[in-house]
DNA sequence: CGGCGCCTTGAAAAGAATCAAGTCTCGTGG
DNA sequence: CCACGAGACTTGATTCTTTTCAAGGCGCCG
């Protein structure tokens, strides 16, 4: 194990939530381990009943559907110190997959011992909770944004709230973020084509909104950005780290 | 109160999970009262901290989202045995609105004593993780039908998804189900138009699939339906219910 | 050097939004 | 008792956003 949870790069961002001596104490014995992801690679596959958890430690990921006619949905972008596999905890069962964009390091706990956890740390519990309430609102935000906004405004919406989450990470440096994901990635989030979702960006550099290469997002007007995206340039609230 | 949880009628249904007589004896004392909502009447406001929580007992309402520029995001459709205020008890705020869409009878419970229950209940405590998980699943699948179906795919699909649930409450008779809300509410929850949706539920009812007047939904051709809405007719999965 | 993955761009086709009436039902007040 | 108006549902015509189709470019790796 590389890392231990007493020197959690992640409990120090602001974004999460204080913890207790004993909390973190807790945590480190659930954690069992550590793993690392190659870019690409599968983390949890739709459907599965998986005996690990995971917090992403490091590096992105996404979480995504595919429906019956070979469709996908991108249902999220996992960033550091998101929690995968709360489906496959609770429900037995994940109802998304989740796939390594980048390579990621991830804290991994044993399902078997999160009933353990409900017992003896009811405020861990309801932190978990808390997560799985965040996780609601986020997809709700997402769906909102699919299903009432134009083109531009998706887009808009997509970078912004990127931008913002990472900034709340800490990884902005200079308003430039960085966003290893391809166009397909956003496309398939916000339910437009890689093409239509490909003019779009071109539209955001064009008017100077915004600039997304190599892997980088450089937001050269913020405000003009949130505003676009229908979103206020408010930043996320605090939340639990699992 | 007029339904004491040792009779609750919802109990019955095979949808839900038993409970111990240790649970509904505890969840007796939780429930501090019943409200009847009338139809039209908002019960949880966006960004509202309400000190009260519920669950749906009779009724049917919706939950959705204001955007900036006044449209309406209908993000889910209460029914029976749903929890409604998850995210204000946890989160301490609600991220989305929760309106009576017929007359609503619902159990009361105390925010306040909702940290009791996770120090004293964990299994229960659990079963409310179970029902935030079960959330995000029914967003996710709503999410990928409103990101990536054409209009008559995502009507079949929430027609479909409808019927389903109602099925599993026991509301259905001779492939009959109430279905009290209005044509602006469902292309709300898919992001169309209202004329789109009502040409496209046309259609639906020229196929010979299904009629929906009255309040009410008929499905002449379950399985077709489930084919368009890219469904399997496959019953939803057992939860608790809190 | 060749092929593959990803990004870019133009043109044509399709799907959905908007605009504009018109119908029907039901509750209210003259 | 009936006219009236509000709210919901329908339907046709037009406009426009978005998709699909097609092709080319660029960078990287074997």
């Amino acid at each position: 194990m590389k890392t231990d949870c007493e020197h959690c790069p992640l409990r120090q961002i602001g974004l999460f939530e204080e913890m207790t001596k004993d909390e973190v104490h807790y945590m480190s014995r659930f954690k069992t381990g550590e793993f690392v992801a190659q870019p690409g690679t599968e983390i949890l596959a739709e459907g599965a009943s998986s005996s690990q958890l995971y917090t992403a430690l490091d590096g992105m990921g996404l979480r995504y559907k595919t429906l019956e006619d070979g469709s996908r949905q991108v249902v999220g972008f996992v960033l550091p110190g998101d929690f995968i596999g709360l489906q496959s905890g609770v429900m037995g069962e994940m109802r998304h997959s989740v796939e390594a964009t980048t390579r990621m390091t991830m804290c991994v706990f044993n399902r078997s011992e999160l009933w353990e956890l409900f017992k003896n740390q009811p405020r861990r519990a309801f932190d978990l909770t808390h997560v799985a309430a965040t996780e609601e609102f986020l997809l709700g935000e997402m769906l909102a944004a699919v299903g009432q906004m134009d083109g531009l405004a998706k887009i808009a919406w997509v970078l912004n709230r990127f931008f913002t989450r990472l900034t709340a990470l800490g990884l902005n440096e200079n308003d430039q973020v960085p966003l290893p994901y391809r166009q397909q990635d956003v496309a398939d989030a916000m339910g437009l084509s890689l093409v239509h979702t490909n003019k779009t960006l071109a539209k955001l550099r064009a008017k100077g909104v915004v600039t997304w290469s190599d892997d980088t997002l450089t937001v050269h007007r913020p405000d003009e950005l949130a505003q676009l995206g229908f979103s206020t340039g408010v930043k996320p609230a605090q939340r639990p780290l699992i």
